[in-house]
RNA sequence: GGGCCCGUAGCUCAGUGGGAGAGUGCCUCCCUUGCAAGGAGGAUGCCCUGGGUUCGAAUCCCAGCGGGUCCA
């Protein structure tokens, strides 16, 4: 096993002079052109020495900063690109949101299958990091979202035996460290206090050395040499304790976090202040907060000591704070006093300016993935708001950093704000609510609020238990928070994790790749190929099955294979004699596979033909996929976004994100866009450009339905209104569609909506369904069909009055049976008159008739044989002793039943209806036993 | 994607297997004409939909639809 400690030892370090040190305070190893330096210089080794002193010649507001940077490597033969957007889960499943600006490179750049769109490069990417969101505010140089400036270069080892997308070698370890130290240089750096601190990099199955750049107390750069891949059989074992070796590209990756940088050259008290000055000054104003020169002065100072500060949890922040105000000499209740609402306002702009961001790039907020990181940010946010009392709305808060950003898509922002925000008030009114009445149920008892009540009042109905707490002492009642809280939550969430894994036939990697003759002309049915290889398929269980199925490869097919949402063909493939039916296609590592019920034979030629109808009928609905897409787009906003597709023959769907229900009023604009679409005739046009063509042209809005790897894409254009990345079979022409109806919305979760529609003969087919059901309606109605709306209240109405008459009818017939029983049997029971009666009515009925005897002060034995099962009902006056339900489940014995009910009142029966005059018969003496007892 | 919670009067909700309720709002009347006033009476319900269990379901089970929330 070997360290990485060879890699550091770099030319450029001997030429310049540097000398390798270690950290007397924290032991790492550094370099440095000061021979008599001894510490690291990051902290905890070292304080801040640039607040109130900055490290470079001249301020810089952030923009200035970035454009220094980017202008820098252009000199210096990069090209600089266009940022990608912060929702990186865009182009890759693996991660939700862009962390650092080789994310946008991953998986398909690094890994050599795709060229970077240059080499080398140089960009300000933003970048957010959910993770620092508790240190955000409070030390002062932490945020959620900031910018990654980087430059990167991507090489191939030149005894690689695998091809690559790109060759050769552009610059490795040498010439990264030179760029940064003259780009510090270039800011009129000190370059004796620049130290470069040896810290290996590892991290998602990469490994290589990485140098931290540090300068006056503050972590500028990180520089990483991206060389090593995890591999078992390793010989480099590094700090998460895997094994690595050598990959064949290896990668320069750096990040200059522009916040920082920009920071060291104002030398402010916080980042906060040099960064978004503007928004620090509105947020102090509108909540207040105004300090006199002294109270200034330590906030300052306590800046200055702040550096120290990472803070894990709660403990550690108080533990820091008290060192703080130790150092400073003042009291920490007063320190604090001053901060929090600063550390509050912090975390405020940095958390808009996180919203700007992630709104911009079109997130929308939703109980899923993305969305959902953005609704906790709001909600953090509109907290943060309240608690320091800022009198400005939220949404403003966010357009103020949007604008700054440059986001064109302003009022769509303003607009999922607000909307987010009135979710989040009508949560909290509904928790108050809850959580009043729990606390009123226990203000009284002594009792605390019990911890599994807690964990459920946020895990079901998201209140914060210090919410919980709040209102309970407000109505007298006490509440426990366990310190392991979000512990028990987690808890709770506990998850079984099932994975399965499919093994792939070896067979399968041997054959050639397919070609596929479908994007030639994608109207034609018909080819003729030659059959490589023809698999036999087994059932699920790896039991042959009675039926014959195989898997059929062809060298070259017209069949187009499911992906992308659209399913395969089907058709015939006909050898000789034999015809068998294709019933399925995919596609496995490029190779097509053809699903049929017989066997042409390994070498033969054989004659394919598509099912016509059925291919034409997925052509229709892909571009009509891309029609509704557009018109969506096009209606509801620009943030409207594919989350999912799925064509099919007689209808097609697709999910959109979206911050509201889709109104009645919006289909119907949708569908008359897309139509006019298809009226127009547009032409559907395939190419395929390189895809930094593509990029540079359409951007990022080209891959709705994910990142295709390889150099080039396949565009598909509708005329100039839509163009999208797409691998689909499509018609020639708009008209072809014929017409695009959609059928419905609903909703698949929070912040994605589903469009269900039909295109061309399918549409129509899917429109008389409806005609017809509404033609049925009016028919069983005897009226027009265009009456049937309000025909059907009319009835509903109508229904609704009779169920009204009934009830008083019902209720009337039960007052005159009381009265003048004819058929009923009377006994005297110690002044009580007991009616025993059989009337075969339902159960309501028997009920109002028992009723009204009770109102007469006589118990109400009733029996009824109606519907095929036999039913009591006894009513017992107030002041008469005999308990009704134990008559009822007595007599509900006897027809092989049960039944109960409150003393006074009580209804049962059974299937037996046979048995029920006898039951009646012998209900006196049972009313009479049961008195006596 | 997964877990959990909730669908009952216009609104907010209680009701956990047997006669559909409360508060508020609404209508009528009375008392007062002091500020979300008091009193009396009244109207309001496919108890989300569809299946199942049961003699009997607002209530239990399953599915669906709709809303909410937490987690990755």
């Amino acid at each position: 096993m070997s360290t990485l400690e060879a890699e550091y030892r770099l030319d450029y370090f001997e030429e310049e002079g540097f000398h390798r040190r270690e950290c007397s305070s924290c032991g790492v190893h550094f370099w440095t052109r000061d021979p008599d330096r001894t510490t690291c210089g990051e902290p905890p080794c070292a304080d801040y020495s640039f607040i109130g002193d900055p490290g470079f010649d001249e301020a810089y507001t952030l923009e200035e900063m970035r454009e220094a940077f980017l202008s820098f490597f252009e000199d210096h033969d990069h090209e600089r690109i266009d940022p990608y957007p912060v929702a990186a889960n865009r182009w890759r499943d693996d991660v939700l949101l862009t962390q650092a600006s080789i994310y946008d490179f991953q998986p398909l750049v690094t890994s050599g299958k795709t060229p970077p769109p240059a080499n080398p490069l140089a960009v300000s990417q933003p970048c957010i990091r959910m993770q620092d969101i508790d240190n955000v505010g409070k030390t002062g140089r932490h945020t959620m979202a900031f910018e990654m400036m980087a430059h990167h270069a991507f090489n191939v080892r030149e005894d690689a035996d695998e091809e690559y997308a790109y060759e050769g070698e552009v610059y490795w370890k040498d010439e990264t460290v030179r760029y940064c130290d003259e780009f510090f240089e270039s800011m009129g750096a000190t370059l004796e206090e620049i130290t470069y601190i040896e810290d290996p990099w590892v991290g998602g199955g990469n490994a290589g050395p990485a140098i931290e750049v540090i300068y006056k107390g503050a972590e500028l750069a990180t520089l990483v040499f991206m060389c090593m891949e995890q591999d078992p059989d390793g010989d480099y074992e590094l700090k998460d304790g895997n094994t690595y070796s050598y990959m064949d590209t290896y990668i320069v990756d750096t990040g200059y976090g522009l916040e920082r940088w920009t920071w060291m050259s104002q030398g402010t008290a916080t980042v906060y202040e040099a960064i978004y000055p503007d928004a620090i000054e509105f947020l102090k104003e509108h909540a207040g907060i105004d300090y006199s020169e002294e109270e200034q002065a330590i906030v300052n100072r306590a800046a200055k000591l702040a550096g120290r500060l990472d803070i894990d949890d709660v403990d550690d922040m108080e533990a820091a704070r008290g060192d703080i105000a130790a150092k400073l000499d003042v009291d920490v209740d007063e320190l604090r006093d001053l901060l929090e609402p600063l550390e509050d306002i912090y975390a405020i702009a940095d958390h808009s300016r996180t919203l700007a961001y992630m709104f911009g790039d079109g997130i929308v907020p939703s109980n899923v993935g993305t969305g959902y990181l953005a609704r906790m940010v709001l909600r953090r946010t509109k907290r943060l708001v309240d608690t320091v009392g800022v009198d400005a709305p939220l949404d403003e808060l966010v357009d103020m950093q949007a604008e700054r950003l440059g986001y064109e898509n302003r009022d769509t922002i303003r607009d999922i704000v607000r909307t987010e925000e009135r979710k989040y008030r009508k949560t909290l009114d509904r928790g108050a609510r809850k959580v009043e009445s729990i606390a009123d149920e226990y203000a009284g008892t002594g009792e605390a609020i019990p911890t599994e009540t807690l964990i459920e009042m946020y895990d079901s109905h998201g209140i914060q238990p210090d919410m919980v707490a709040d209102i309970a002492a407000e109505r007298g009642a006490t509440v426990d928070v366990p310190d392991d809280f979000y512990g028990l939550v987690a808890d709770r969430h506990e998850e079984v994790t099932d994975e399965e894994t499919g093994e792939r036939d070896d067979r399968l990697a041997d054959l050639p790749e397919t070609e596929k003759l479908y994007y030639d002309d994608q109207d034609r049915l018909e080819f003729e190929a030659v059959v490589l290889d023809v698999f036999e398929v087994e059932a699920d269980d790896g039991e042959t099955t009675d039926d014959d199925v195989y898997d059929v490869v062809l060298d070259q097919t017209m069949f187009y294979p499911e992906g992308g949402g659209q399913p395969a063909d089907h058709g015939s493939l006909t050898a000789g004699e034999t015809t068998v039916e294709v019933t399925d296609v995919q596609e496995a590592d490029g190779v097509v596979l053809h699903r049929t019920d017989g066997d042409p034979g390994t070498g033969e030629f054989v004659r394919g033909q598509i099912d016509g109808e059925r291919r034409r009928r997925l052509m229709r609905h892909h571009t009509a996929t891309h029609l509704i897409g557009h018109a969506a787009r096009e209606v509801l906003g620009d943030h409207v976004r594919q989350a999912g597709a799925q064509k099919g023959l007689d209808s097609s769907r697709l999910d959109v994100r979206h911050y509201e229900r889709i109104s009645r009023e919006e289909v119907t604009a949708i569908e008359r866009v897309a139509n006019d679409l298809v009226m127009e005739n547009l032409p559907v046009d395939q190419e395929w450009p390189h895809r930094h063509e593509a990029e540079a042209e359409h951007g990022f809005d080209l891959y709705q339905g994910g990142i295709p790897p390889g150099t080039n894409v396949r565009l598909i254009h509708v005329g100039d209104a839509d163009v999208q990345a797409c691998a689909g079979t499509h018609v020639g022409r708009t008209g072809d569609i014929g017409a695009v109806k959609v059928l419905k919305t609903e909703p698949v979760q929070d912040g994605v909506e589903r469009l269900v529609f039909a295109a061309g003969t399918a549409a129509l087919e899917a429109t008389q369904r409806t005609e017809d059901a509404l033609y049925d309606a009016a028919d069983v109605l005897d009226v027009d069909p265009l009456d049937v709306p309000d025909t059907a209240e009319r009835f509903f109405q109508e229904w609704k009055e009779r169920g009204k008459e009934i009830d008083r009818l019902t209720d009337e017939l039960a007052a005159a049976r009381a009265s003048g029983a004819d058929d009923a049997e009377e006994i005297e029971l110690d002044g009580v008159t007991v009616v025993v009666q059989r009337l075969d009515a339902d159960s309501e009925e028997l009920r109002a008739t028992a009723n009204a005897m009770v109102e007469e002060g006589t118990v109400a034995v009733l029996g009824s044989g109606h519907d095929g099962s036999a039913q009591f009902v006894v009513g017992v006056p107030d002041d008469v002793d005999v308990n009704a339900g134990e008559i009822v489940s007595r007599l509900a014995q006897q027809v092989g039943g049960g039944g109960g009910g409150p003393p006074d009142f009580a209804q049962g029966g059974g299937p037996d209806v046979d048995a029920l005059d006898d039951a009646l018969e012998a209900a006196g003496e049972t009313v009479r036993s049961l008195r006596r007892a």
